[in-house]
RNA sequence: CGGGAAGUGGCGCAGUCUGGUAGCGCACUACACUGGGGGUGUAGGGGUCGCAGGUUCAAAUCCUGUCUUCCCGACCA
């Protein structure tokens, strides 16, 4: 992408409303506007990073087993009083009438329609385990929105249900997603630890929350150091595969949210037990018969009897990953986003846009990239070098390549990684190799 | 929902106390210079000061109401 041709709106300056540094980069680097509060406009720059997120996401679901389906957004409140919830779940529910003055509501998840499509269409135990899965935006009206798309009122969320005949099969599915989130999170570049949670409203018996560690997250956790060395990407998991010792061996260490943190534990208090600040950026629960039951969303067993489906529910919170990474991943200069997820890979700066020979080497480099299939963000724009520089280092990109007159009459570009600042100087006609393959 | 703060051009701000017809920096437009870390000059365009009432000869400024946004707390992917 050419950058004279793209829509990219950086600011030199912050806006006033945004107070800690995921909000603040992603204003200044042209990824969001904020439409009111609470809800955002992904502007190109922003939406290639959640899209590249979701991608991760529903590569590791489907991996994982797990069945991609597209629920609407707007609910038919009738479920939801069915289930108990439409009373319970209080004002964070957006509720609204439609013309014929039907009770309609903007869902905050999706427990009871991907129950009542469930108990519609399965009804043997030989259909099971089944696990739905959808990535699609949710609206909680909540009381006080803040950090920018880490707590909005409007959010994309990954959400998968599993469905299972009896608790000893459904611990297997929820297994089967405790592994593929920790594979997810990994893939994604940041470090996750899973701990061990209170349920909340959703409720049931057995709850991980999976928290990005930044300084600036929201609340205090407390963990074992141990999780520094694990790697989740070492392990394989296919679906039915016993995931019961990666599992064990994840919760071995000590790990707890400020809620479920107590100090008098004896595992809570050894010397490698770390303080520090966490984002919440997925919540997994078993949950059990907690809407099958009162919904009836029953097979029949080998005998011949109904019985309700063993639940679990699955999120992982796609938009807030966004800000939650940049949280984990910048410095003074603005975003470093890990190469997985990262807008472009490249960022190529012409800094002698008026030298016609300088500007037909960029072009080529530009050429020869994109034929490979690298993704490169061209910065042609007729302004300062300065300008160019200050940018590419705002949105983050993980690989820059600057070249103007001085590089061009040595026949070198300078290639900087942006992670770790380190500068190389690179033979014109052997950059574009460089990203190959 | 309790506590606190703020709304003045696209962004950041001054002006409000002490009422007199709106200003600065950046951004933007044109031209010239410049071109390896947000460069320089000249000339421009853009704001009924969140909104609604009120006081006054006169309101960004004082009064009342209202909306919006942000921060702290209790709740949540």
């Amino acid at each position: 992408m050419r950058l004279s041709r793209y829509f990219l709106p950086t600011l030199k300056e912050t806006p006033s409303e945004a107070q800690i540094a995921s909000h603040r980069l992603m204003l200044r680097a042209g990824m969001v506007r904020q439409g009111a509060a609470g809800i955002y406009s992904w502007l190109p720059l922003g939406l290639k990073v959640l899209k590249n997120i979701e991608s991760i996401v529903r590569e590791e679901q489907d991996r994982a087993g797990a069945i991609e389906l597209l629920m609407p957004t707007i609910q038919s409140a009738d479920l939801w009083i069915e289930s108990g919830r439409y009373d319970d779940y209080g004002k964070e529910m957006l509720r609204i009438e439609d013309r014929h003055d039907r009770k309609m509501l903007f869902g905050p998840t999706n427990e009871e329609l991907v129950t009542d499509i469930f108990r519609r269409e399965i009804k043997s135990y030989k259909d099971l385990p089944k696990n739905l899965y959808h990535i699609q935006w949710k609206f909680r009206d909540e009381i006080r929105p803040r950090f920018g798309v880490m707590r909005g009122r409007e959010f994309l969320m990954k959400d998968a249900y599993s469905f299972d005949l009896d608790a000893e099969n459904a611990v297997k599915s929820y297994n089967a997603m405790f592994v593929a989130y920790l594979r997810t999170f990994a893939r994604l570049g940041v470090k996750a630890i899973p701990m061990r949670a209170d349920t909340g409203p959703i409720g049931g018996d057995l709850s991980h929350e999976f928290i990005v560690v930044a300084d600036t997250g929201e609340s205090e956790v407390f963990f074992d150091k141990g999780f520094e060395d694990f790697d989740p990407l070492s392990v394989d998991s296919g679906l039915g595969d016993d995931l019961q010792p990666v599992v064990d061996q994840w919760t071995s260490l000590y790990a707890a949210t400020e809620e479920m943190h107590d100090p008098d534990a004896p595992e809570a208090g050894g010397a490698d037990i770390v303080k520090g600040r966490g984002i919440e950026v997925g919540h997994i629960f078993f949950f059990g018969e907690k809407y099958s039951k009162p919904m009836k969303a029953e097979v029949q067993g080998p005998d011949g009897k109904p019985v309700p489906v063993q639940m679990g529910s699955y999120g992982i919170g796609v938009s807030r990953l966004v800000g939650a990474i940049i949280e984990a991943s910048h410095d003074e200069h603005g975003i470093i986003w890990p190469e997985a997820i990262a807008p472009y890979k490249v960022g190529l700066m012409n800094l002698a846009t008026k030298d016609a020979d300088c500007t037909a080497a960029c072009d080529k480099i530009y050429a020869d990239l994109r034929s490979q299939g690298v993704e490169v963000l061209y910065d042609d724009r007729n302004t300062g070098a300065g300008a160019k520089f200050s940018d590419m280092d705002l949105i983050g990109l993980p690989w820059q390549v600057a070249l103007g007159n001085r590089g061009f009459k040595n026949g070198v570009v300078e290639l900087k990684n942006r992670a770790t600042g380190d500068r190389e100087e690179v033979a014109i006609a052997d950059i574009a190799a460089r990203f190959a393959g």
